[in-house]
Order: C-alpha cells, then structure tokens, then sequence
DNA sequence: ACATCGATCTACT
DNA sequence: GTAGATCGATGTA
C-alpha cells in the first residue's frame, strides 16, 4: 500500500488483508507493549463504518503503579484491568470524555496501555463528522478526542480485541524513534517515563 | 445519601 | 494560559 512517492493510502481491502495481533501480544510486559503499539493500526467496524487510525501515542499503566486504576484494587469500573489481555478497557472522566485502553497482563493483574493519539487513516470523513472539525491533526490528537471521532463509548468496554468489531492490526511499519516522557493528567507516579510516542510522528500527539 | 474529583477538551483572553 | 463544562465512580457516613 505504499506509493512510490511515500504516501501511503489504506482501503478496506487493505486494512482487511493485514494480520491482526493476538492475545500474546498484549501478554509481554505492559512497558514494552505500550511501545510496541506504536505503528500497530487500530481499527473499529461501527456498522458500515470502517474506522482505522496509526497508534502513535501511548501511556503504560502498571498495577503497582499510584496513577494506575487498578492501584487499590477492583472496582466495578476498573474490572476489565483485571481481566484477561487484549481486552478494551472503555472509562469515562471528567463527566465528558471516555478513553480507551488496551488490557494487557495476566488474568487478576490490572495493567493497560493508554491509547492517548492515532494518526487518522480510514473513515476520516465520519471522523470529522463526529468531531465537529476539518483539520486532520484535530480529529484523533488526545484520549478524549479519538474515543469521539470514532464513537467508542461505555459499550465498548470489555471487547475482546482478537474476536470483535475492535481490533489491530500490523501493516510492518517500523518506528524506530520513540520519545520516552512523564504521562499526563496525573499527580502521582509523574517519576516514571511510561508516555511513548515516535518523534517523527510528533503532529499527531496531544501534547508535546 | 452526599461530597469529592478526575489518565480532558474547548473557548476564551 | 486558564476557566468552565458536567457526570459517574468512589470513599466516607
């Protein structure tokens, strides 16, 4: 799908032929899989629509972690943490906004990778519709604004990433440049440097 | 029951 | 740069 020019353009056809990750992948250490999601392309099929966008920035969440929901134990929001891997965990903050993370460790282990930013690649006309905006680098650029543009609320808490409608996929494209920085948002655990995103990919974050 | 506050975004200055 | 929106999960009583 790459064009001689660079450019890179995605079709259904081509988003369908690409290997979708499986549970493994979320089982590595949550650290390395918040890395190791940068490039990876998500994709969501909300009825006819076909959304996908290139994961470009992430947070890691670990257990034993102050800022980590699952700090102090279950709760009846925070379950799906401490389910089993490559489940979506669906939240909602700030009586506004949802944010998406992907579950990852063991079953009884509440760990999950932040999807903070992707770069839009499919279904940016609907993107745009749900955003209520034109620019491109406004559509999917922070938790709260990707969860809008591509209509992911409370009902999608709990998907299972390896046999629903939610899922990535790995089109072989290689970051090689990622900047390691503290999250956002949080007051505590800001020592640990668990918000990734590659510098070449910069334009498509929340915040540099 | 009630008070608190958050892994945010927008619109304004 | 910061105020304000708005609501449900959570902790304390």
């Amino acid at each position: 799908m790459a064009l001689s020019n660079g450019i890179s353009i995605f079709t259904k056809e081509n988003i369908y032929n690409l290997p979708k990750i499986d549970r493994s992948f979320f089982l590595e250490n949550t650290v390395d899989v918040a890395c190791n999601l940068l490039g990876k392309i998500m994709v969501f099929e909300n009825n006819d629509d076909l959304l996908a966008g290139r994961i470009v920035e992430t947070e890691a969440y670990c257990q034993n972690d102050p800022a980590c929901h699952a700090n102090k134990g279950i709760t009846p929001r925070n379950s799906a943490m401490f389910g089993p891997a490559g489940f979506s965990y669906v939240y909602f903050t700030y009586g506004f906004h949802y944010c998406l993370n992907f579950v990852t460790a063991e079953e009884g282990i509440g760990e999950a990778v932040l999807i903070r930013a992707v770069e839009p690649l499919l279904g940016i006309d609907i993107m745009m519709k749900n955003r209520r905006k034109t620019k491109i680098t406004d559509l999917c650029s922070g938790p709260g604004k990707l969860t809008q543009a591509f209509s992911i609320n409370k009902n999608h808490n709990k998907l299972d990433l390896t046999a629903s409608n939610l899922f990535v996929v790995d089109d072989n494209y290689t970051i090689t440049d990622i900047i390691k920085t503290t999250r956002i948002g949080i007051k505590e655990g800001i020592d640990k440097l668990w918000r990734f995103y590659p510098e070449s990919h910069k334009s498509w974050v929340s915040k540099l």
